[in-house]
DNA sequence: CTCTTTGTGTAACAATCGATACACATATTG
DNA sequence: CAATATGTGTATCGATTGTTACACAAAGAG
């Protein structure tokens, strides 16, 4: 998980897998079945650690803006964290397709689109819940934090400090008040 | 330049390249010198093209909030054009570092460096002519605007349609007042 | 112990990577 | 015209890609 965290599914060779895993090409594929499948399950794995820690305060947190500042800072202190491959490995691990890494493309490619969803949902039930006016636009809200959370990848791949990505998730938060405007207190 | 804008640096085969170019490879490296010096000058190209575009309200526009918003509208306009690759070739041409692009990379990652710079520099100059209040943080604000404007990237190679993107832009100037509180009108 | 099963190491598979050697054709020069 | 420089096509270079065939070793079952 963490190799192809660090250099995406192309950039990760088998001769880098099996290096680091300590065994040889027949053990890895008796196991996992293919480079592909492996990823697959590297994805998982990354989602139920990495993952949770990131979205755990949309769902906990009491108040809709509470929910989305925590997953910003938790992206941002994610993103950063010293002896982690900066960045996602969800958003950074296969961007360009190239016909052996199509279905790999694809597959994080609904994952990130579901954490669009996720976020929206969060959105719409605070406004079921007369938190947020009925007429905002939940779903354009959620795509402006979660396109701030996927640029935030690449400024942590370009050696971005955890106080810079905060930098870039207090900006976002800024824009909360308007774009909820109108809504109770 | 098509080619690397859509596949990346190392998603752009030899093949692919002398496919498109109609040539054959001697012909390719007598002319570029390498791979890497052919991508060099594809993005030379990429900047004095799609680049002027995008960065052209950004010294033209009377305002630094015209600017600011100028910039996305054309990153926007610019990510999703049809016919175009999606995605902004200098934040998706190299992202995964593995040996053969560190140079590469590398440039990139300075280019993409250089964008936060100009955006700071506009914003500074806002602060001088006295549009801005003198206490505003220019590095933060160049910072979140840049990374709002990354994720465009992510998000048109998902497949984001032009509205969409300009969802994220509206977005990211919502949070425009709230950054430069206090400055004269 | 003998037999069977499971798993590993070695080696190599075909395919593709970026990059060239070499001979031939073309074009320019005297 | 002849002579020379320039550029292209063919074919291939060694290296690396993901993947697998095969023989051997270890371990459990009877």
């Amino acid at each position: 998980m963490r190799l192809f965290w660090a250099k995406g599914f192309d950039g990760a060779s088998m001769a880098d897998l099996t290096a680091v895993m300590g065994i040889n090409p027949p053990s890895l594929y008796a196991a996992f079945g293919s480079k592909e499948a492996l990823f697959r399950e590297a994805t998982d794995l990354y989602s139920e650690t990495e993952g949770v820690g990131i979205w755990r305060s949309l769902h906990q947190s009491a108040t809709a803006r509470q929910a989305v500042e925590g997953f910003l800072r938790e992206s941002a202190a994610a993103f950063s964290r010293a002896g982690d491959p900066p960045g996602c490995l969800i958003v950074l691990g296969a961007l360009n397709a190239n016909g052996n890494n199509a279905a790999i493309c694809e597959d994080l490619r609904q994952r990130r689109e579901a954490n669009v969803a996720e976020l929206r949902t969060r959105l719409e039930a605070a406004v079921r819940e007369g938190e947020l006016r009925a007429g905002i636009d939940c779903e354009a809200i959620a795509v402006f934090y979660v396109t701030v959370q996927q640029g935030m990848s690449i400024q942590a791949r370009d050696g971005a400090s955890h106080a810079r990505l905060l930098a870039a998730a207090d900006g976002a938060m800024a824009a909360w008040d308007s774009l909820t405007a109108g809504s109770p207190r």
